[in-house]
DNA sequence: GTCGAACTTCGATACCTGTCGTACTATCCG
DNA sequence: CGGATAGTACGACAGGTATCGAAGTTCGAC
């Protein structure tokens, strides 16, 4: 299992098995939320996934960036060292539009 | 405290003060996200809690009722002993779309 | 080749929380 | 009143999981 394979995209499931119940589960957890709307506002392309801050160590965000890919809420993709992450819109908003990425607020951010 | 007051419902967070991080956590669990999509298929004037079959035993129940009910995804209000258990709908279309609870297939449901 | 950067993997730990059983309260019905 | 029903409160426990640190791998740059 190399870290980095330089070709495709890393283990994730495809549209139709994506599961809300994954989904949500992700989703509920107050890191992984915070990830996931940083990622929503990145460019499309998407963005290098450690350039997201998080409060955590490195192998923590590891480990809730395999889950929220495990869930189908993210891709990733090898460059080089790096992983290029990016949210799975139309996937979450065809497989599960109770998730719609469409509309997730911050805190602080005015409705 | 009174377990069954007569009046009024009991107490739960204003539609302003939903909070998605909450909502998600709520609906991330199994057993909680089984009742909510019961409860989504029952009458619009709610149902007595307890007609919802789950796999956990009474207090267990209690638990996961607080849990949903603090979150802001249903409302309880007392009718006797019971308590009538119905979806925040309307408020979370309102404050967390991306909640929406318009469509949220079974996994045995076709889409 | 060597170094550093970017991640992953693994093992250990500590906390969270879902679970249950028991006890208790309130209401309804006979 | 007494019993049955519906639900809550509380304490205890177990499993899950979020967390970290240390070690390892790959790649790019010098």
């Amino acid at each position: 299992m190399s870290p980095v394979t330089q070709q495709a995209e890393l283990p994730q499931p495809a549209r139709e098995e994506i599961r809300i119940e994954q989904v949500l589960a992700a989703l509920g957890d107050p890191v992984r939320l915070l990830y996931v709307r940083e990622l929503a506002n990145a460019p499309a392309e998407g963005i290098a996934c450690g350039v997201i801050p998080l409060p955590v160590t490195k192998s923590t965000r590891t480990h809730h960036l395999r889950i929220l890919r495990n869930a189908g809420v993210i891709t990733m993709r090898a460059e080089g060292t790096r992983r290029i992450a990016c949210l799975r819109r139309d996937d979450l908003n065809a497989s599960t539009p109770a998730c719609s990425t469409e509309y997730w607020p911050h805190p602080t951010d005015p409705p």
